[in-house]
RNA sequence: GGGGUUGUAGCUCAGUUGGAUAGAGCGACGGUUUCCUAAACCGUAGGUCGUGGGUUCGAGUCCCGCCAACCCCGCCA
């Protein structure tokens, strides 16, 4: 309710400026002190909004909070535009002003929203001022590995926050920044030359499942063996020199993953464009001579190093980010720094974005903590752009531990998807013979397809993202509570109205309500574009969960109490609004949180 | 040793710039189906918000100390 929010914040700052005009001369009080602190009422019972301004202003104005509240309350009653929308406030509490929005408004807003396609979202209007380009940077799996359950936060987390802002209007680049160079591919060509040489030269010549057990092997090798690990050196140095045959390897063995990434993303329904580290590789020494131009930079045993300002190691000694090791090489920040500078600059030589967003675990914020502290020194970041890590914490097992496989391994990504596919196609199988429902085989497939991977979604959105993730197949999968599964449910519902209601809704009918169900849903309706815009703001999917479970439970009691179909006009009507607009609304937010929606289940 | 994150009901978690009696879900117990998919709905029980101070009209929320868990800490990403 953004319209009627901003609106009664001017009226209830107004009216505190008028009553309060003498001891605000007096005392030369300065206007934020003068903050309504007008918000949603924490109770239904409380009304909609609840103004706590009073309680603040006692001390400046010598008078008792329920004093003030009563002189703002005498004020809103005198301005004729607050009485058309709100119903005379009441004083509660210690001096809370309660508001309550008048049910003809309440209607108007509804009806406006049922119009509206964006559901009452605002959309940002371009600005030539100021870029609208975000990137989201994240999934960013590693070549020549497959993608585990490491990659899973990444990938839904940083997908839903695209799709957030793309809602809004915010041009996004959905970026994945592949692991696709360094010595990980010296050892692995230096492997393959003696193993399998035709993978070098041939497409389609190992699978991926091969690639990762060859990276195992090579891996030991470069632990173990000290000419494997020079001759390993070398292979990337002629990588880096863009020798032709070591060019060509590396592209096979990286379209190679790439058909294996395109696979789950498909699955997960994931557009992403593929920018790995190897396309800063070209900005990489200039990084290096500017931050030594700028005076940055320091070279500390045989590394040239930036040193951090506040943050310290052992020793209380400053900490340092490598830009370029003993050996020559590059790191890992090196190419992050290119990164920054690629992105914020302007086009054509570079992506002109104005905010950055870095999906990635939580381990890595020490690490984009100095990175970023070392681009604004450098002034690689234009004033009002901003970029920001996004960190999610760790996907536990049931035990609390990281999550791994029965014999110890990771968890590969693809496996974990089928087996919620799986489990919920048993669910479903289950379930279709208790009730004795025939269904096709395609409707058994498309819904446990849905339902399974909603539900890996779900769980992992509905999880305040900063907090590690105990993962539960049972849980996710539960056919009760904050689940996906119910909120699907609620839009089968809705569905089966739908269905049948095609020539019951009139146009021109009146509308109106009178059970409390039907209030109780008409507000929370109301309250997605709020939803959506604090979102935005956090980057933290899960109150929009938190939102549509809200949402599908008002909807589940509103359903219960309130006939539909049943009823007489123009209640019908006015019911069959309700529904159609939850419909639409759950849709919508599943769909910003990337979980496809179904009919029938 | 330094830094970061977390600590809220038996379990998994919400909790908005500090606001009224701290909320859900699961699990437990008890109810509801002539009616749009009961994968639902209603009710009951369950809390010194890790701990000790401080700030204030008011603290789960802000500040400081302590305890515990996890993660990171120079040439991997």
């Amino acid at each position: 309710m953004q319209r009627i929010y901003q609106l009664l914040s001017i009226q209830v700052q107004q009216a505190i400026e008028v009553a309060f005009r003498e001891e605000i001369l007096a005392t030369n009080i300065s206007k934020n002190l003068l903050n309504p602190q007008i918000m949603p009422a924490s109770k239904p019972e409380f009304g909609d909004f609840q103004v706590n301004g009073a309680l603040s202003l006692a001390k400046l104005i010598k008078k008792s909070p329920r004093q003030i509240a009563d002189n703002i309350v005498n004020q809103l009653n005198r301005n004729s535009k607050f009485k058309e929308v709100c119903l005379p406030p009441v004083i509660a509490g210690p001096g809370f002003i309660n508001i309550t929005l008048k049910e003809e408004y309440l209607i108007t807003e509804i009806i406006h929203r049922a119009q509206d396609e964006k559901l009452g979202v605002p959309i940002l209007q371009e600005e030539s001022s100021k870029s609208n380009r975000v990137i989201v940077d994240f999934s960013s799996p590693n070549i020549a590995k497959e993608m585990h359950v490491g990659h899973l936060r990444s990938t839904i987390i940083g997908d839903s926050i695209a799709r957030i802002l793309e809602f809004r209007g915010y041009s996004v680049l959905r970026l994945n920044h592949v692991g696709d160079w360094g010595t990980q591919f010296g050892m692995l060509i230096t492997h393959l030359k003696n193993v399998a040489p035709e993978a070098l030269t041939t497409a389609n010549k190992v699978d991926l499942g091969d690639l990762v057990a060859f990276y195992r092997q090579a891996k030991q090798c470069f632990d173990i063996d000290k000419n494997f690990k020079s001759s390993s050196r070398q292979e990337v140095v002629k990588l880096q020199q863009g020798n032709e045959k070591s060019i060509k390897a590396w592209n096979l063995l990286c379209s190679q993953s790439r058909k294996e990434f395109q696979k789950i993303y498909d699955l997960l329904d994931i557009k992403l464009e593929e920018r790995g580290e190897s396309f800063y590789n070209p900005f990489l020494e200039s990084v290096v001579t500017d931050l030594e131009k700028l005076g940055l930079l320091v070279t500390d045993q045989g590394a040239q190093c930036v040193f951090l300002e506040g943050i310290t190691g052992k020793d209380n000694n400053p900490l340092p980010v490598i830009i370029k090791k003993s050996d020559g090489g590059f790191n890992y920040s090196t190419t992050d720094l290119a990164a920054i500078r690629y992105r914020l600059s302007p086009p054509p030589k570079g992506d002109g974005a104005c905010r950055v967003i870095y999906v990635t675990d939580a381990g890595q914020a020490n690490h984009f903590l100095g990175v970023f502290q070392v681009a604004k020194r450098a002034k690689w970041i234009p004033n009002n752009c901003h970029v920001e890590h996004v960190p999610f914490g760790l996907v536990q097992g049931e035990d609390g531990k990281k999550l791994k496989t029965r014999s110890g391994e990771t968890v590969r990504l693809i496996d974990l998807l089928t087996e919620a596919i799986n489990r919920a196609k048993q669910d479903l199988i289950n379930r279709l013979e208790k009730e004795g429902r025939q269904e096709s085989i395609g409707f058994v497939e498309e819904v446990s397809k849905v339902v399974g991977l909603a539900a890996v979604k779900y769980a992992d959105l509905s999880q305040n993202r900063i907090t590690n993730y105990q993962f539960s197949f049972d849980r996710m999968l539960s056919l009760q509570g904050n689940t996906a599964p119910y909120l699907l449910y609620a839009l089968v519902r809705i569905a089966g109205i739908n269905r049948k209601s095609k020539d019951l809704l009139k146009k021109q009918m009146q509308v109106r309500f009178h059970e409390k169900e039907e209030w109780s849903l008409i507000r929370e309706l109301l309250k997605f574009e709020d939803v959506i815009i604090q979102v935005e703001e956090e980057l933290l999917p899960n109150r929009l969960c938190n939102y549509l479970f809200e949402l599908s439970q008002v909807f589940n009691r509103f359903y219960d109490h309130v006939p539909v179909l049943k009823a007489e006009e123009p209640f019908q009507s006015s019911r069959l609004i309700l529904c159609q607009m939850t419909g639409s609304t759950l849709k919508l937010g599943l769909n910003l949180l990337g979980i496809a929606t179904l009919e029938r289940m």
